[in-house]
DNA sequence: GTAAATTATTGACATTTGTCAATAAACCGC
DNA sequence: GCGGTTTATTGACAAATGTCAATAATTTAC
């Protein structure tokens, strides 16, 4: 692991634009850094969400939490991605969902205001962050599809093809309310084969 | 319903960006324009789109096929709004889904490498397109939400409250492909109040 | 306007998935 | 390493939803 807390951010801007060193600097000024504990609540349901994270590693888990104390995993956010609760986020209005560093994590985080600031002021930035909400968006629209289309057998088979490592690191009940299904029967899905 | 087919799309423009006449009318300039028939077919599954649309009138449905026959709707497009199949847009790869405009509809269309080059030239264009991205970004994500925390009779209810006049102008057999359920559950829940 | 096709409804039943409970296994913090 | 807590598994059963089939209602194309 490099020392240098912001060496994979720099590395996810400079993989997406051309920009040098002296840049990448001002850019990462932006950011602060922050080591969290195994599940630690990052943000609060209710509250506004007012970070973005990059993650350098860990594990951060965006989950919804009903009534009846049911959690729901809306997304997860591995090393080298942005997360965060997006629609808070984004339209800064309170969250329905929490975050959770479901792993100790090392993690970057800048706020709604200097996060919109920088897609203002630093060039290329905005293409860069519109490339990656598009990979997003697609990411969602595959979930989707595969909530609409398939049992929930086949989504999980899906996820062993794609996501492998997740299942492997992850505690099968969060892995479970990712699918949407409960742990019960994601027990017996593996079992059954 | 305006003469001019680029009437709403300029209206779209002028309301995300200061923009003045004759800009408006050089970036409508790449936009075809054309009107379909009820179930017409605009993309075929396996081929890449090679078009997104502005839907002046009508409406567009995004949809899966499996082999069984069974049709999934992963997507609706109504008046004002861009729409096409957008992974296999996006990244110009042969599509899972296909699109079939459901209404007879008046729509516009864009190429995918007219659309990049707006993206790469037309000033500001980047930015909004940026900000719709993300806000059919956080409708997907509420979908993903809705899929995998409530049930059939809680999904339609916020369809109901969400997209009303969706559910009054749309056969439900499409309601029901769209919200993941099957024809027979959703008359059930229509009658069982 | 009418015939044909599509769509909607309803019943009976099968299947999937969820819930609750009990126990076993794994894991974590110290 | 150990004790306590969390997580995973399994069984029995309940609830939700899907499937198939028959019929009714609606809509479309001409």
């Amino acid at each position: 692991m490099p020392s240098n807390p912001y060496h994979q951010l720099k590395q996810f801007i400079s993989a997406a634009m051309p920009v040098d060193d002296e840049q990448l600097n001002i850019f990462c000024k932006k950011f602060r850094h922050k080591t969290t504990k195994r599940n630690e609540i990052l943000l609060q349901a209710g509250d506004i969400a007012p970070y973005i994270y990059f993650v350098n590693s860990g594990c951060l888990r965006v989950f919804m939490l009903d009534v009846n104390g049911k959690e729901s995993t809306r997304f997860l956010v591995t090393e080298g991605r942005f997360g965060t609760a997006f629609p808070s986020f984004n339209l800064q209005e309170p969250s329905l969902a929490a975050i959770q560093s479901i792993e100790p994590s090392d993690i970057l985080y800048i706020s709604h205001h200097d996060f919109n600031a920088l897609l203002d002021t630093f060039p290329g930035w905005e293409h860069v962050y519109r490339i990656s909400l598009e990979k997003d968006y697609i990411a969602s629209i595959k979930r989707i599809e595969s909530l609409i289309t398939m049992d929930a057998k086949q989504r999980y088979q899906l996820l062993m093809e794609t996501s492998p490592t997740l299942i492997q690191r992850l505690p099968s009940k969060i892995i479970a309310d990712y699918l949407g299904i409960s742990q019960e029967t994601l027990s017996r899905l593996k079992s059954k084969r």
